[in-house]
This record gives structure tokens, C-alpha cells and sequence, in this order.
RNA sequence: GCGAAAGUGGCGGAACUGGCAGACGCGCUGGACUUAGAAUCCAGUGCCCUUACGGGUGUAGGGGUUCAAAUCCCCUCUUUCGCACCA
């Protein structure tokens, strides 16, 4: 028979409910935990990947509560953004109908699991009471300039009118109407995280960061030590700066590269006989795919400007080219070439006929022209650079930084690959950004005290092609607040990244209407003390919100240096090797698992298939296993509760037993060893419950009778009582009907973890495993105190060492205590 | 392309700091129970040779270091994640 998991459940979670177990109280003294899961973007329904992410959190959170802590486990939904818009406009309705309408069901999924929130703390990013702090986080960054316009270019689909998302623009082509997307070039909101690159950079405060997100992070911001040279024009009283890394090789310059993008473009064609071609060029390079377009292996192209720079080292006249291997977004845009020793110009210089110079040597100097198969990018001796001739190019690499320092022709300078963040999006359903354009003052900030600007939902979704709030006539119609005139507002909405970079902040005081939080009780709770979420965010999310945290600590709201202290990074649930969706047809509905399962085995699935950091493989079969084992767990405690009832709960601990019952007390002890290592130290959830389900298979193993002595029916009680503690962070509503079962009080989140004693854990015999070359040929059992001596000699004893010894010599013995004994024979 | 990871039976996975490969679960095979099925329980289960005893072989592929390699090093292949307007 199944046992009634419907009944535990809804019995379990409506006990938890009534009594608030999983609510905050900050009167509360006991030492804080802050758990956090990333948010789902909330539509309508869960998917098992949100079950597997939110089952690992609650594990920890249900884990730590009975260790002691006061545990705050929030939830809420990150509700803006692209998919809510497109949703509502699929079923023809509005963004903030359909958006709460699917923020009530994906509430009512989480409640039915049994997840322990604190739900007075629910927050949506879409709600005014949230986004206003959205805007005022803005505000604050303007006045510390930290936020500016420039112009930059955006997917435009000429035919629908409309920006479009990377995703939406795939090879180029619209979504929607399959025209071809070009880059149309726009003003546009940028936040200067790169202010904040060097401290980024810093990973020394975290606890407990995957080593993997912490090099993509460093990588991502791509710090570089070099030096900015400027390049005076010829017949121009103009400079180019570039960038290079590799001053020491300047003498070597033979042309520049200059972006497409770049600015100096208009001016220089100005007077060049090509001009058409150069704007054909430029207009070709800048549609492309800018990952294929910086790619080593498209082939290098370029056009001449018609223009030259001067080489400030040597005065020589350089031809200015376009390339599409420079990108605007590094650096300064523009790249002094050495085909001599980088690769990229060296391919190009061999393309367009350009000069290539050796300027550094290799030990043997043994490089000519000739020879030269590719670019000579190591270190090596200085040669046809005038005064630095000979040196080592380690050393020139400081002279003619200094040597520029000093003409006033340059600088040494640190570039990051990092790049300023664009915040617009020109779209609906998102924070409005607070600013409004007046004739006469320019671009102005709202007012702090005139906070939110909201969003108005008087829209037409779907209908006109540009943003939508460009036709909201009340809302785009404003006055300024400097001198009253007529003004428009800002209609560009924030990226959906700037809601996610501090919600882990408001959790701590979601009702704030003062400000985004109270200092002092976010100096309470932060920083969290575990986050969980998708690898995927490792770079994007995570850095924009430890530049959020570093920001709102300078504006002296936060004390901590950083947001997140541990991270798990956990895997996707996948379904014959790939990610379920919709559109593969692969997906498995929660509900109806839980419904036929019941939420403990659904979660002890998700827990025990995979560690939590990898993928798990959806297995219809592996969760009738789950299910398999609660029954078992259920089934033992029903069958055997009178007796256990009727057994004593102490026992003398140095009382004789039999070595049967003296295993299975190991095996108590151990398993309680086991499962709290593999929860508190590594949250390796998989191996806890394969603990459990071995320690399973020892109790069942377990004869027992009537007319047992006191001590056994004691060792054996306590091997059954430890079912329901060790259970209760993976299967806790299973485990509160059995902790009931067996006569103690609700809840048994509140009656402690449970402590293994090391006693009975302490082995007298230890097994050697003993190896002839390196291959197990036998086995023996020893005393723990035998000496190396004597293993030496019980192991040429063993009639197997003889076997394969026999007519050979001994070459070396290696004992490792308490381990093995290797033989090497010949 | 660049950056980051991963690869172990039929499947998910386990293996401390280099020391018995395959814990635990699924599946499969055989048995018990049953009118029958489901469920449950018991036994077996990497592959190859052998009736057995036993032996060989094996951690994506190739090479190396070591008494000893899934684990360390080099090369190759495959898969996954990210690449700045998906969140």
C-alpha cells in the first residue's frame, strides 16, 4: 500500500502555515542565515528546474533552522521584461493583467510544494512600491555621476519599426517578419559599472565562490596593463589615441586600424576620392554579427581612408585603414598595427600589401622577412628602434611608455574588456526612467520627493511599432521641475538587470515606503549568507549586482563590501539530453508529478539524482524510486512503532553486545556523520540521501523479536529514530508525520539537529588490501595497533603473495598504513 | 571564434589529499507471494574468456609521470553554459 503522502502533506504544510514556523521574527536573538534563491521571472507555471533549484534551497534553509539559526527564506518575481510583454501581447491583453494573473498561480505552485517562505516579504519587481526604489537608485547614481548618455547602436528592424533583442535578431534576421536587422545608431542610458572594475575584480571577500564563475568574472572584465599613445594626424590638427599593450613594438607600426564605428570616420573622408566605397564599407562592417566579425577566423578586411597619421617615435607617415577586426567597445577604437608581431595585423598587412618591420628579435635572431609564416608575438630583443636597440623588449615596454610619459605624447594607462552598462530599452514594461527634457534646461532629473514616475497602463500593446509609451500623450507631456515649462518625459524603460541587483536588499525590508530599505536592518541581514541560482548568470547578473552593492555601500547604505558570500551554482533539469521546452516537447509537468508523488519524493528526486551543481536527468522511473524509499521509510516506522514505543530511549554505552548489533549502531552513528558533512560542508544532497537509503537496508537487515534484551531494543530504536531528523530537510513533511509517529512534539524543525558520538565509530580491525604490481590479489584483517613489521610479514604469509611471488624477486614493499600493501615483483 | 566547465556500466551517479573503480538508486535477469496483474520481498547484475575455480580487461580517445592514475601533465575529440537587448 502507498502511504498517504496527500493527507501528510496537506496535514504538514497547513500546521507550518498556522504556525507561522517559517516567518521572521526579529525579535528573535538567534544567529541570523539569509538564504536566497534567484527569483523566476513568473509565468504561470513552474518548471522542474525551478522545483530542483528551490528544493536544494529549502533543503539548506530547513537544515539550518534546525542547527539553530534564524533562517530568512524569501520569494518574489522578477516580473518586467520581454517575455511578460510579448505574453500578454500573445494573448491579447495587458502586461499587468496577465503578468499578475501568472504571479497568483505561480504563488499558488510554491505554496503547494510546501517551500518554506516567509511570504509577508513577497515582492514583485512590477509593483510601484518596488520600482520607485528602481528610481531612486537611478537618481542617486546620476548625481554621483555615475550615469550618462551616449549614442550607441541598437538592432533595428526597419520594417516592424523596432529595437530588437539579440535573441529576437538571430543571424540578422527579425523575428517576426524575417527582414533583414540593421544597426541603427540611437542615444541611449549607460551606468559606468567600470568605475567599479578594479574592486570587481577582488574576489578575497567571499567564503565560498565556484572557483569557474570567479575566472569567467576576472575574464569578463579583462583587465590589461598597457600604455595610450597619440597619433597626430597629418595636414590635421587632430590626435587618434590608441591603446596598446605592447608598446615596445611601436617602431614596428606600419599603418593603423581604425573601427568602423569610429567617430574620426566622417571627418577623414571627407576629402578622400573613395568616399562612397568607405561609407559602403562602413555600413557593411557595422550590420555584422560583431561575434563573427572579431572572430580569428573570418578573414581580415579593411579599406583605405585616404588619410595618414604621424608615428610619434619615428615621424613616419602611416596609412589610416578601416578594419573590421577593431571594435569600438575596447579600448579606444582605433589600433596601431605591427604586423611584425600580432597576428591579426600580420594577416592584414599580407591581405593589403601593407609593410611589415621586425622590431624585436628572438634570441637566435634568426627572423627575416622571408621566413616569417606569422606574426613573432614573444618576448625578445629590441632591433630597428633607434635608441632602444638591444634591449629586451620587457624592459622597452617601460622605456617608451616613460619616454612618451615624458614627450607628452602618452600615458600608461589600464583598459578593461568591462564595458559601461546600457540601461534603455525602448519598451513598454519596464521602470520608467526618471528624467524629462526641457527646452530650456536640458535633460533633468525628477525630484526625489516626486518619486515613482509611474508607469502608465493606459498602453496599446502590440500595436504601434515603436515603444509604446511614445504615444501616451499624459505621460510623455510633463512640465519640467526646474522652471515649469513644457517638457517630455523619458520613454526608454530600464533593463530588467537593474531590478535583479538589489531585491536581495529589499527582502530585508519590503515595506519600506521611506526608502529602498532600512540601513540598519539590512546591516542586520546581509550579506546573504547562501545564494543559489543558474550558472548562466555568472557573469552578467552577479557582476551588476556586486556593483549595485558597492554603490549603495559608497552612498553609505550597506556596511559589507559584497552581496552574496556563498554561491551554488546549480545545474538544469534536462530531459533526453536536453533542456526541457515547449518547443521540444520534452517538458514534465510538476504538477502532475506531485499530484500522483506527492512534493517530498519530487523533491527527493530532484536531491538525490545529481550533485546540485550538475544537471539533472529527468527520469520518470528514478522518481518511482524515490517514492519507492519513503514507502519503505513509512512502512518500517508504521510496522515497528508500538515496539519502539515500548523500548527504552537510553542506554548503557559500554555495555557488551553482539558484533550484529555493534554494526548497526555503526551504521546509525555513521550515517548521522555522513549526512551532515555531505549537507553542511558541500550540499552534496545525493550522497546524504544514499546514506540514508544504505542505513535503510542495515535497520531492514535488522532481525528483531519480542524478547530482546533492553540495550538491543534501545540500539535499535535509536536506529529508527534518526529516519525522521535526517529526512527532514529533503522529505519534510514525511519526516513531521514520522518525528509524530514516534511520540515527540511538533515541529521537528525546532527540536535541533542530531550529533553522532565518534565512539562508535572507532574501528579495532582494519582491512589491508594487498597488491602484487599494483593489482588487488588479496585481502587480510589486522588488528588497528599491528605494527609495519608485522603486516610486512602476514602479507608474504598470504598464500596468494607466494602464488605470485613464486620464483621471482622482490623488488620494493609499500605499506601505507591503515590502507594497503603494494608488492613490486620481477 | 573567445571565455568557462564536463565526459566513469544499459541509465542517473559514487570514489578523502594519487591507494580495493562502479557506493546508492533506476533498469534488467531469476525466484517468492498472487487465480492473474500491479505492488512488495529475496538473490544476481561493468565487459570478455571459463560449467566451475579462476583469469583478462575497463573511467571519451592517444601519449606521459608514478610502486600505484577516474584523480597529476601534454595532445585530440564530444557535450553544456556565457559572449553585454532573454532573464
Amino acid at each position: 500500500m502507498e502511504y498517504p503522502f496527500q493527507n501528510i502533506e496537506n496535514r504538514w504544510r497547513k500546521y507550518w502555515e498556522r504556525e507561522k514556523l517559517f516567518y521572521v521574527n526579529m525579535e528573535d536573538t538567534r544567529p541570523k542565515f539569509y538564504l536566497l534563491s534567484m527569483f523566476p521571472y513568473p509565468s504561470g507555471e513552474l518548471h522542474m528546474g525551478h522545483i530542483s533549484n528551490y528544493s536544494i534551497a529549502d533543503a539548506v534553509a530547513r537544515f539550518k533552522m534546525m542547527k539553530g539559526f534564524k533562517v530568512l527564506q524569501p520569494m518574489g518575481y522578477d516580473a518586467f521584461g520581454m517575455p511578460a510583454e510579448n505574453f500578454a501581447i500573445k494573448h491579447n491583453s495587458h502586461p499587468k493583467i496577465t503578468t499578475y494573473q501568472n504571479i497568483e498561480k505561480t504563488r499558488k505552485l510554491f505554496k503547494s510544494i510546501g517551500f518554506g517562505y516567509d511570504w509577508d516579504r513577497e515582492i514583485a519587481t512590477c509593483d510601484e512600491e518596488y520600482y520607485h526604489w528602481n528610481q531612486w537608485i537611478f537618481l542617486k547614481m546620476y548625481a554621483q555621476n555615475l550615469i550618462y548618455k551616449k549614442s550607441s547602436f541598437v538592432n533595428w528592424c526597419p520594417k516592424c519599426e523596432t529595437v530588437l533583442a539579440n535573441e529576437q535578431a538571430e543571424n540578422g534576421i527579425c523575428w517576426r517578419c524575417e527582414s533583414k536587422v540593421v544597426q541603427k545608431e540611437i542615444e541611449q542610458w549607460f551606468v559606468k559599472i567600470t568605475n567599479y572594475a578594479e574592486e570587481l575584480l577582488d574576489h578575497s571577500k567571499f567564503d565560498n565562490w565556484p572557483e569557474r564563475v570567479i575566472t569567467m568574472q576576472k575574464n569578463w572584465i579583462g583587465k590589461s596593463i598597457g600604455t595610450d599613445i597619440n597619433f597626430p594626424l597629418e595636414n590635421m590638427n587632430e590626435k587618434i589615441p590608441v591603446f596598446t599593450t605592447r608598446p615596445d613594438t611601436i617602431f614596428g607600426c606600419t599603418y593603423m586600424v581604425l573601427a568602423a564605428e569610429h567617430p574620426l570616420i566622417k571627418k577623414l573622408k571627407k576629402d578622400s576620392p573613395n568616399k562612397k566605397e568607405i561609407d559602403k564599407f562602413v555600413e557593411k562592417i557595422i550590420n555584422e554579427d560583431k561575434i563573427v566579425r572579431t572572430s580569428e577566423e573570418t578573414e581580415k578586411v579593411g579599406i583605405f581612408t585616404g588619410s595618414y597619421a604621424i608615428n610619434p617615435v619615428n615621424g613616419e607617415k602611416i596609412p589610416i585603414w578601416i578594419g573590421n577586426y577593431v571594435v569600438m567597445e575596447y579600448g579606444s577604437g582605433a589600433v596601431m598595427c605591427v604586423p611584425a608581431h600580432d597576428q591579426r595585423d600580420f594577416e592584414f598587412a599580407k591581405k593589403y600589401n601593407l609593410p611589415v618591420r621586425i622590431v624585436i628579435q628572438n634570441l637566435e635572431k634568426s627572423l627575416t622577412l622571408k621566413n616569417m609564416q606569422s606574426a613573432y608575438v614573444d618576448d625578445g630583443i629590441m632591433t630597428n628602434s633607434q635608441q632602444f636597440d638591444d634591449m629586451k623588449s620587457e624592459k622597452a615596454i617601460e622605456k617608451i611608455s616613460e619616454w612618451m610619459e615624458n614627450k607628452k605624447n602618452g600615458k600608461r594607462s589600464v583598459k578593461y574588456r568591462l564595458k559601461d552598462w546600457g540601461i534603455s530599452r525602448q519598451r513598454y514594461w519596464g521602470t520608467p526612467i526618471p528624467i524629462v527634457y526641457c527646452e530650456k534646461c536640458g535633460i533633468v532629473p525628477i525630484p526625489e520627493e516626486q518619486l515613482p514616475v509611474t508607469l502608465p497602463e493606459n498602453v496599446q500593446i502590440g500595436r504601434s511599432k515603436q515603444n509604446p509609451l511614445l504615444a501616451v500623450e499624459e505621460f510623455v507631456n510633463t512640465t519640467c521641475p526646474k522652471c515649469g515649462n513644457a517638457a517630455k518625459r523619458e520613454t526608454d524603460t530600464m533593463d530588467t538587470f537593474f531590478d535583479s541587483s538589489w531585491y536581495y536588499a529589499r527582502f530585508c525590508d519590503p515595506k519600506n515606503d521611506k526608502m529602498p530599505f532600512d540601513k540598519k536592518i539590512a546591516a542586520h541581514w546581509l550579506p546573504v549568507d547562501q545564494y543559489i541560482g543558474g550558472i548562466e548568470h555568472a557573469c552578467m547578473h552577479l557582476l551588476y549586482a556586486r556593483f549595485f552593492h558597492k554603490f549603495l555601500r559608497d552612498i553609505g547604505l550597506f556596511n559589507s563590501d559584497e552581496p552574496f558570500t556563498n554561491l551554488l551554482t546549480q545545474g538544469m533539469v534536462t530531459k533526453d539530453g536536453a533542456k526541457m521546452s515547449k518547443s521540444k516537447g520534452n517538458v514534465v509537468e510538476p504538477k502532475y508529478i506531485i499530484d500522483r508523488y506527492g512534493s517530498d519524493t519530487v523533491r527527493g528526486f530532484m536531491l538525490f539524482s545529481s550533485p546540485p551543481e550538475k544537471d539533472v536527468e529527468w527520469n520518470d522511473e528514478g522518481v518511482k524510486g524515490a517514492f519507492r524509499f519513503l514507502n519503505r521509510v513509512w512502512n518500517l516506522v508504521q510496522k515497528k512503532k508500538d515496539f519502539l514505543l515500548n523500548s527504552p530511549k537510553i542506554y548503557d554505552e559500554n555495555a557488551e553486545i553482539s558484533p550484529e548489533l555493534k554494526k548497526l549502531r555503526y551504521s546509525t552513528h555513521y550515517t548521522i556523520k555522513k549526512v551532515t558533512a555531505d549537507t553542511e560542508k558541500t550540499m552534496q544532497f545525493n550522497t546524504a540521501i544514499a546514506a540514508i537509503m544504505e542505513h535503510l537496508n542495515n535497520v531492514s537487515a535488522y532481525k528483531i523479536n519480542e524478547k530482546m534484551p533492553k540495550t538491543e531494543r534501545a540500539i535499535y530504536r535509536e536506529s529508527i529514530e534518526i529516519f525522521p531528523k535526517l529526512l527532514a530537510p529533503f522529505a519534510p513533511h514525511l519526516a513531521e508525520e514520522l518525528w509524530e509517529m514516534l511520540g515527540h512534539k511538533p515541529s521537528i524543525l525546532e527540536s535541533g539537529w542530531i550529533s553522532f558520538n565518534e565512539k562508535f565509530l572507532v574501528k579495532n580491525e582494519i582491512t589491508y588490501v594487498i597488491q602484487i604490481n599494483g593489482k588487488l590479489r588479496s585481502k587480510i584483517i589486522v588488528d588497528k595497533n599491528t605494527s609495519k613489521d608485522e603486516i610486512e610479514k602476514l602479507t608474504f604469509d598470504d598464500p596468494k603473495v607466494q602464488k605470485y611471488s613464486a620464483g621471482k624477486s622482490i623488488k620494493k614493499i609499500i605499506i601505507v598504513p591503515k590502507k594497503l600493501v603494494n608488492v613490486v615483483v620481477k
